[in-house]
DNA sequence: AACGTTGTATCTAACGTTGTAAAGAACCGG
DNA sequence: CCGGTTCTTTACAACGTTAGATACAACGTT
C-alpha cells in the first residue's frame, strides 16, 4: 500500500521528476499541472521515502540528544525543551539512553544509526577528550561540563558560580556547618568537582573552614544515593545545620532522611539542591535550588548545531553560557 | 572523511560485494580475504550508510515510541524499559512527543520519519479510532487504554481492577469519605474512566454510598493539578479522610495540598496514588501506590512489535494484559 | 520571420547498499 | 584427469529519490 513517485507520476500523466518539484516546491511548474500531481498525492497518500531522499541528499532531518538516563527528571525537561528547539528547526530528535557507561557513550557518540542523523547533541557522563578524537566529523554540540577544551561546541552554565551562590545563601542565613552531597573522584565527575569548588569558594568567603567530614560522596545522583549520603552525614561527628546537594534527587533523597531522623527541615538543616526539577515544587518541604535556563540550554544548543550543520563545519568551536537564577523556597528560604 | 564500500574494496583489492558479504558475516568468505577487508575496515574507520542499506533493504532497524510527555515520570520510566528491550532486538528507538493533542498524535502515528521507522509504539491520549483508520498498515502497538477495539495490537493493564483494589485497601483502613481526584469527561480520558469505574466498584463493595461532590476532575494529571483539585476538596463541604488519585503526580501535588492545609497523612487523610513513578518511594510521606509492571508492558509492547514486523502483518490484532501489584507504603500503611 | 529569453517538463545519472545470478577456483570420488 | 560438487568472488541491477542537463514551448523583441 505504499507508493512511489513514480505511482504518483503515472496517476498524474506526468513525469517522475514534475512531481519530485511539486513535492519540493520548485517554483516553475504550471498551475494546473502542479494541481493534478497534488491530487495524485493525496488520493495516493503519497509520503515520501525519507532513506531515499536522505540516501541522495546527504541530510536526514534527524538529530540525536544521547542522554545518560531519561528518567532522571533533569534529563527528561531538558529533552523536552531540546525536542521543542528543534522542531521549530524542521528537525526530528533520535533520543538515544546511553546509562552513561563508558562504552555505551561512545558507542552513542560515533554510532547511533550511522548516517541516519545529522547532527548530535550529547551530554556526556564517562566520555574523555581521547574518545572525541575518533568521530570523524559528526556535528556535535556537548552539554555540561567541557570534556575536552575546544574539541566541539559547548554549551554549559557557570556551575562554580552558581554552586558558590547556593552555598552563600546557606551562609548567609546563618548557618556554619555547611555540609555537601554528592563529591565524586572519578573522571566522570566534573559536574561534581565544579560544584565541590563552588562550594568551597562560597565557604571561603564566609569565614567558614572547609570540613572533609562534611563533605559526602554519592556514586550516582539518585534520590537513594542523596538519601544515604544523608544518613552517613547524620550519624558522623558533625552535625550539619545545612546541606547542598549537588543536584535535586540528591536533595530529595536527603529530605528524605532527614524527615526519618526526625529532623526538621530548614529549622533543624536546611536543604539546597541544583537542577530546579518539577518534583522540587512540590516536595515537602519545597526545595531551594539552583535554576539553569534549561529552555535557553537547549535552544542554544540546537542553535550551534544548525549553526555547524549549515555553515562552517570546521569553524573553531564555540563554547556558550547558559544563564541561571536561585529559586529559593521552603527548605532553605530567603529569611527564616 | 566519510568513506564507503566502494573505499574500503579498492584498499584491501577485492570487490564490493565482498566488502558487503564481510560487512554482513556471509559465511563462505575465505579467511584471509576477510581478514584483509577487517583491516581496510578498521584503517579507514568505515560505517555502513545506514540510509543506503534502508533504502536497499525496506528494514531501517528503528522504531518510534510515541508518548504524550516526556517528563511526566511514568513516560519516562516506560520510555527507559522500552529502549532497554528494544536493544535485545537490536532496534534504535526514536523517542517522539506528541504533548498529547489530537493533532501532533495524529501527525506521530502516521508521519514520524516516513519510511525511517520499521514500526511505532505508541500512547495515545487524544487519538480516536477513526484517526487510526488511515495509516496503511505501519506495524504499530498501542499502549495503555484501548482506542478503537481490535485494529491494532494493544498491552495494557488491568485498570478497573487495579482502581478497585487500591480503593478497597483505603476503605479496608475503616476510611468511609474516600475522594477522588482525577475525572476527566473527555473522550481522552479513557484512564479516568476506567478507575472512576474501579473505583466506584469498590464503594459499592464496602457499602459506601457514592457522592458527587467527592470526586474531583483534573485537566491534566501533573502535581499542580493534583494540588488544585485537593484544595477544591477540602474547601467542600465533606472532609474526605482518604484520596485516590489517578495517578501518582496527581497524588504528590495533593500531598502538597495537604500539607499546606495542616492535616496528617495518613492519620487524617490517606492518599494512594496509580503507576509508582520513583518520586513516591522518597516523597513524604511515601506513597501507597499501584504498582504497574513497566519493564513488562514494554516487553511485550516490543514484543508484539517484532511479532509483527517478521510475521504475519496481517493477523488479527491482540490484546495483552500486564501484571499490576499494589504497593503500600506510608501514605496508605497496611496498618494504621 | 528569425531571434534570444524565459518558463515548463523530461531524461539521465547518480547517492551507497545488497540480492541474484553467474563466473571462476578448488576440491572430491571414480 | 574428468565431471560434478562445493566454496569464493564478482558483475549487474535494483531500492526511491533528486541535481543537472536537456528538450520543448511560448513569449516578446528586433
Amino acid at each position: 500500500m505504499r507508493h512511489r513517485l513514480k505511482d504518483v507520476a503515472e496517476r498524474a500523466g506526468v513525469s517522475v521528476k514534475t512531481v519530485s518539484n511539486v513535492v519540493n516546491g520548485y517554483l516553475h511548474v504550471r498551475p494546473d499541472t502542479r494541481a493534478r500531481v497534488e491530487q495524485a498525492i493525496a488520493e495516493l497518500n503519497y509520503r515520501p521515502n525519507l532513506s531515499a531522499r536522505n540516501l541522495r541528499k546527504g541530510r536526514t532531518g534527524v538529530i540525536a540528544l544521547a542522554l545518560p538516563e531519561l528518567d532522571i527528571p533533569y534529563f527528561a525537561e531538558l529533552a523536552r525543551h531540546v525536542v521543542t528547539a528543534a522542531a521549530e528547526h524542521g528537525w526530528t530528535v533520535l533520543i538515544d539512553q546511553t546509562g552513561g557507561g563508558p562504552e555505551q557513550e561512545r558507542k552513542a557518540a560515533s554510532g547511533i544509526g550511522d548516517h541516519m542523523i545529522d547532527g548530535l547533541i550529547f551530554s556526556p557522563l564517562a566520555l574523555t577528550a581521547d574518545d572525541l578524537a575518533g568521530l570523524d566529523g559528526m556535528p556535535m554540540v556537548l552539554l555540561g561540563e567541557r570534556v575536552d577544551h575546544g574539541r566541539a561546541d559547548h554549551v554549559m552554565i557557570d556551575n562554580v558560580a552558581a554552586a558558590r551562590q547556593i552555598t552563600a545563601h546557606l551562609a548567609g542565613l546563618g548557618r556554619r556547618r555547611i555540609a555537601a552531597i554528592g563529591s565524586q573522584r572519578t573522571p566522570e565527575g566534573a559536574s561534581a568537582r565544579l560544584r565541590l569548588a563552588g562550594y568551597a569558594a562560597a565557604l571561603a568567603e564566609a569565614d567558614i573552614s572547609y570540613d572533609e567530614r562534611l563533605v559526602a560522596p554519592a556514586p550516582a545522583w539518585h534520590r537513594a544515593d542523596g538519601a544515604a549520603a544523608m544518613r552517613h552525614l547524620l550519624s558522623g561527628g558533625v552535625r550539619p545545620d545545612a546541606v547542598f546537594c549537588f543536584n535535586d534527587t540528591l536533595a530529595l533523597g536527603a529530605l528524605r532522611a532527614l524527615h526519618e531522623a526526625g529532623l526538621r527541615v530548614p529549622e533543624d538543616v536546611a536543604v539546597a539542591g541544583f537542577d530546579d526539577i518539577e518534583d522540587g515544587r512540590f516536595s515537602i518541604p519545597t526545595l531551594s535550588t539552583v535554576a539553569p535556563d534549561k529552555e535557553r540550554i537547549a535552544r542554544l544548543a540546537v542553535d550551534l548545531l544548525a549553526g555547524r550543520l549549515d555553515g562552517d563545519r570546521d569553524a573553531p568551536p564555540r563554547e556558550l553560557v547558559a544563564p541561571h537564577q536561585l529559586a529559593l523556597r521552603e527548605s532553605a528560604p530567603d529569611l527564616i
